[in-house]
DNA sequence: ATAGAACCTGACATGGATGTTAGGTTCAAG
DNA sequence: CTTGAACCTAACATCCATGTCAGGTTCTAT
């Protein structure tokens, strides 16, 4: 397919395909004249790129975790060297320390917004 | 106290104390030669303050939000406005799937761990 | 053949919390 | 009184994914 459609079954930009692409993060095909042309398996990966950006991953770290995933269709392509399991599991602390935090944050609105309604 | 200590006691930098100052979210007195002084409360503020911002929300709201909240010391000094309740009900729709997806995440990140580890 | 939609590259702009620096004032301890 | 730590304001810098614009090329349907 090509990157407009991508973009609008992601609902990520045409834009910001184009930058993951330059991050080394999405790869393309091209026609004959320059357009991209994606597989199937690239919406999948462009919803899990926007996962690992809102969990606070940078590009370059995304880059390195990419190819160690099992995708849908089979095993990882590669597996984590020792030094970047080390730097994914600061990673998936710092994730679950986020989530601590997004829960108690969450508590507060609850409780702002029943204490209003219950008035 | 002052701004020194709040800032090792929350490790969040004089800078940002400043800031949130200058945004309306945390209050202080003065000292006659101008320097703040933080009354005990603070701390437990700002630290609040920093969850709801790693929560995606902007200064703007956590200042309408702030006045809302129940704090330790007592009950809320205000109630939130339905308009306020409307906008804090989608913020807290999406930190619940801002949680989703950290959770994803997560999951992937386990997953490429263990994986690397079992070989 | 041709119009118009879709795509290309490249460059500059944005946001918003935070870092940094500069130059000056206040505070506290000796 | 003096000295150094701590604080003040103001202004500018940074990050980095994303938005936006300009000017040009390719694709597709008629």
């Amino acid at each position: 397919m090509r990157i407009g459609e991508l973009a609008s079954r992601t609902a990520v930009s045409e834009r910001s395909l184009r930058y993951y692409e330059q991050q080394g993060l999405l790869a393309a095909e091209r026609t004959p004249g320059g357009h991209r042309e994606y597989p199937e398996s690239a919406v999948d990966r462009v919803v899990r790129i926007q996962e690992l950006y809102a969990a606070g991953l940078c590009s370059a770290k995304i880059a390195d975790l990419l190819p160690c995933i099992r995708d849908t269709d089979g095993g990882p392509a590669e597996t984590a060297t020792p030094m970047l399991v080390e730097q994914l599991t600061a990673e998936r602390d710092r994730i679950t320390s986020m989530i601590d935090d997004l829960t108690r944050s969450r508590d507060v609105l609850d409780d702002v917004i029943t204490t209003a309604k219950g008035e």
